[in-house]
RNA sequence: GCCCUCAUGGUCUAGGGGUUAGGACACCACUCUUUCAAGGUGGGGACAUGGGUUCAAUUCCCAUUGGGGGCGCCA
């Protein structure tokens, strides 16, 4: 039998990194086996979820590379189902009416922390005689199930056999006083109906799934196989959340994060190919993987080699694709179509200094623009030395003599690689000092930095005129540096 | 407080009764180089603790400690 997945998310937030790494396991799994992968949205909160949120989700997901194959569902077009559901339960006596208030819960909550005791549904309204049942008839009442004595114990797929004992498990609210269902009630409906086989998802869920245990028993349904995998944290090891940086899948698209990128990197949290591969695109991944070879313990999101690997990723793009991706990105500049072709040689001499797109905007603005200031330590180094000014008009009339030298027909076939190179060597050896010495404070003229490409590169790209205005520039600096 | 769960370098992990405990990120050094990256080479660094079982335990069992999760008319 082929099985049939699902991804649940709740679009009361953005899509987390957390539920991306859950939608990758039961989608790769899925794809793996050849079965079906559903995205069910899970807003029966109507108070918090927006349609605007399952818009982002719904995007995210499909940033991601993670197609479902049927769906989206959402659960608030089905309230009447499950309370058809709910009012058989309670036909069977396997639920009840609750009239507590929200307040009236919390003050006993409250009170039982206080005092140290466990905090659970004391059973109240269960206990109910049919007078008082019929006083509160017209009040708002929620439904509640009732935990039967005994144990519940279910195979997981990555914790084998879970068990856990009634008393520990409180008489849980499945159906609310507005109307609307409650998490478990809707989920174990939705997951029956669906025909899900595997039910996928994150550790926070271990313990709900004893109560959804409990419901499949109650409906007499066969429950799905459960595997509970391990959560991502943050670098303190708690629950990775919005202090410790981004969390939704939005955000990292944003700050030039590739999806294959992140979603090579979320796989191998907490699931390993078994041999040393790393690099792995979506198709490897869904070739290699096995619900088997997930882990079981939490691991913390480094985002510094969610980094590496974005570098890495970035690499292997070619100079073409990079460029799109570049310019998807909302703050790129755009180019216009003449200089399509300088844009590309740039992306090709930066590539190997990226980890992120957005990399290319921090490091690659004196390829557009004259520098507006110079590094200081640069300036210590480079522009403070008395015969830098001379030197740099003399290369600048190097540079501007290349058009006329040789036998060239246009200036700009005189001006390359080659001649830049020879000609800032060659007035080194002239100068009797070593070419590093020209260098340094030419690309600091000329970029306003002390690192980044080969100058020879730099220069060849900006052109002689572009080079030629960045070197008088400099020397009007130097001459107000005196 | 109660319940569930986990434990290999700083981080992600492989491994498994006998291994020089393997790889990756990060870090350090060297190298290449006009610089910064990238690349290449090398280096330091781990089986949480205590009891068992066993000829042998990092690996199996138990306890402790530590971490994570849950205990909502949230999902």
């Amino acid at each position: 039998m082929k099985p049939i997945t699902r991804i649940a998310p709740s679009p009361t937030g953005f899509l987390h990194v957390g539920t991306a790494h859950t939608a990758l396991y039961n989608w790769l799994f899925t794809r793996k086996e050849r079965g079906k992968f559903i995205l069910r949205i899970e807003d029966t909160d109507i108070k918090r979820s927006t349609s605007a949120m399952s818009d982002v989700i719904i995007e995210s997901l499909k940033w991601l590379g993670l197609k479902w194959d049927e769906g989206p569902y959402f659960q608030s077009d089905k309230f009447p189902v499950y309370k058809k559901y709910a009012d058989l339960l309670l036909e069977k006596g396997a639920a009840y009416f609750c009239y507590c208030t929200p307040e009236e819960l919390a003050a006993k909550k409250n009170e039982a922390i206080l005092q140290k005791k466990t905090r659970k549904y004391d059973r109240k309204c269960f206990n109910l005689s049919d007078d008082e049942k019929k006083k509160l008839e017209n009040k708002n009442k929620a439904i509640r199930f009732f935990i039967p004595d005994g144990k519940v114990s279910f195979e997981d797929g990555i914790h084998k056999r879970v068990e856990r004992n009634s008393d520990d498990i409180e008489d849980f609210v499945i159906f609310k006083s507005d109307g609307t269902s409650s998490y478990n009630l809707s989920c174990v409906i939705d997951d029956h109906e669906l025909g899900v086989t595997h039910v996928i998802r994150g550790e926070d869920h271990l313990v709900n799934t004893f109560k959804q245990i409990f419901l499949y028993r109650a409906f007499g349904w066969e429950p799905p196989k459960f595997v509970h995998h391990p959560m991502i944290l943050g670098t303190d090891r708690s629950k990775l959340s919005k202090r410790h940086g981004a969390v939704s899948v939005l955000d990292y698209k944003k700050q030039g994060i590739l999806p294959e990128a992140l979603v090579n990197f979320l796989a191998l949290l907490g699931w390993s190919p078994g041999d040393d591969r790393e690099i792995l695109s979506l198709s490897e991944l869904t070739e290699l993987f096995s619900l088997d070879r997930l882990g079981r313990t939490a691991s913390v999101f480094d985002i510094e080699k969610l980094e590496w690997m974005n570098g890495e990723y970035i690499n292997k793009l070619s100079d073409e694709e990079l460029l799109n991706r570049i310019l998807s990105l909302p703050e790129s500049r755009q180019p216009t179509t003449e200089n399509r072709e300088y844009m590309l040689k740039v992306v090709n001499i930066l590539k190997s200094r990226m980890q992120r797109l957005t990399d290319f905007m921090k490091i690659s603005d004196y390829f557009f623009e004259d520098p507006t200031q110079y590094e200081s330590v640069g300036v210590e180094k480079s522009f403070k030395i008395p015969e830098i000014n001379q030197r740099l008009t003399l290369i600048k009339d190097r540079f501007s003599e290349l058009s006329r030298v040789g036998g060239h027909s246009s200036p700009e076939e005189s001006f390359n690689l080659e001649t830049i190179e020879s000609a800032i060597r060659e007035l080194a050896g002239e100068l009797g000092i070593k070419a590093a010495l020209l260098i340094h404070p030419i690309r600091l003229a000329l970029t306003g930095r002390t690192g980044g490409p080969s100058l020879f590169h730099i220069i060849e790209l900006l052109g002689r005129e572009t080079v030629v205005r960045r070197l008088e520039k400099a020397s009007l600096f130097l001459n107000e540096l005196k």
